[in-house]
DNA sequence: TCCAAATTTGAATGACTATTCTAAAATAGA
DNA sequence: TCTATTTTAGAATAGTCATTCAAATTTGGA
């Protein structure tokens, strides 16, 4: 959460504060979103949790539908960025990929509530995506695909990958990561989502029967 | 759809026309829930398009929970019937694995509707789950993934893979398939999802990195 | 053909909830 | 301190929808 005491004396006391609830109100929909689902939370649960009256919560968001697409958005372009900034920090595509990698699963480590919402929004998206805001998200969504394919590509190109259909290997990448990610914050295991990288990128670049690969310092 | 000119002369025609007719509500429920949602969805619409009145629906379903849960249990527990048998036939550890996918790729290719709600289901499960046949649905689901898992431990036994976590490597091959089936019927290619098979299994087997699998005849 | 039982219907019910409205409270400048 | 403006609260509104009900229809045997 956004802390109230970074002063920005630039916006003006009224504008921060109210940047600052803003993002509260945003936060406690995150959280009943991710517990009981889109339909389930209702507007007066979420004014009761953020201790503002239901006409409060309207003046900062237009509806319902506008509350959980801009939280969706803002954090999917977090994300986006996150990946982005690691690849070009990496060299290689092996080192890319496992950049990118490391970057989802930190994210996610660290914002559970909001994986949820982001796993579980492909299926809204025929309700949703009429929107301006629904089409924005789904088109962030296939941006981060893309990055993905163009780095396999870009290995291939250097015959460090072998010749697979990039997009294709992409959302196979993808689902497994999603998966994982799934599977332990459904566990609730203590370990450190990270910790699993190495098995992954392991499986990734050499599959279940290929030679081991050799492990780097971390 | 089942046929209604499959005569069961064990049943009685009343209890078979009875049966027919509770799979044609399931089948247009199905339709309904995979285009436009749980919630988007209404008796109402459900009643219509079956050409039953509300209340007929509801001497054939305690409630729309019970329509939906039925569903979804009854088509699960016929995938898992399908993967079961295909491992029996299979030999080794790789040609049940190539099985177990093959034998998804071809239900899911002529269950699409079915795909989104199976697809989508494990995030309603907060809502659902409380329900006895919830409970059972994930149950079913868990077993598929044990499965998959012991077949990967058997193969791990007998130095066919590496010595991979079983489970953790079921996931990710659960959410590899996944998201192609998902990634195929978004984009509504013409192609058949199941020549999608020979380069899932060299990516599983060898990765992205390992030697080309060799192709045994179809 | 006729009747009792079973089945079907869709309108009525009751509960729920997103959004709006009106009045009260807080704010900030003078 | 006073007052115009902004902000807040929560009750009222209006619409939706799962479920039930009472009446009508169909069924199958006599």
């Amino acid at each position: 959460m956004e802390n109230l005491n970074s002063h920005n004396m630039a916006l003006g006391r009224r504008k921060q504060e109210r940047n600052w609830r803003r993002q509260y109100i945003l936060n406690v929909a995150e959280r009943l979103f991710a517990q009981k689902g889109y339909y389930q939370t209702t507007m007066a649960e979420i004014a009761k949790a953020s201790e503002f009256g239901m006409a409060t919560i309207y003046r900062f968001f237009k509806s319902k539908d506008k509350i959980y697409l801009t939280l969706l958005h803002e954090k999917i372009d977090l994300l986006l960025r996150l990946v982005k900034q690691a690849i070009e920090e990496a060299q290689t595509p092996l080192e890319k990929i496992k950049a990118i990698i490391q970057v989802k699963l930190k994210f996610f480590q660290e914002n559970r509530d909001f994986f949820r919402i982001y796993a579980l929004h492909r299926q809204n998206i025929a309700v949703l995506v009429r929107e301006e805001l629904g089409k924005k998200i789904d088109r962030k969504y296939q941006e981060g695909l893309s990055i993905l394919a163009q780095v396999i590509e870009e290995g291939i190109f250097q015959g460090e990958f072998k010749k697979f259909p990039p997009k294709e290997m992409a959302v196979l990448i993808s689902g497994m990561i999603q998966a994982l990610i799934h599977e332990w914050i459904k566990s609730e295991e203590e370990v450190q989502l990270t910790s699993k990288l190495p098995v992954i990128l392991d499986f990734i670049f050499y599959g279940l029967k290929g030679e081991k690969l050799q492990r780097e310092g971390r």
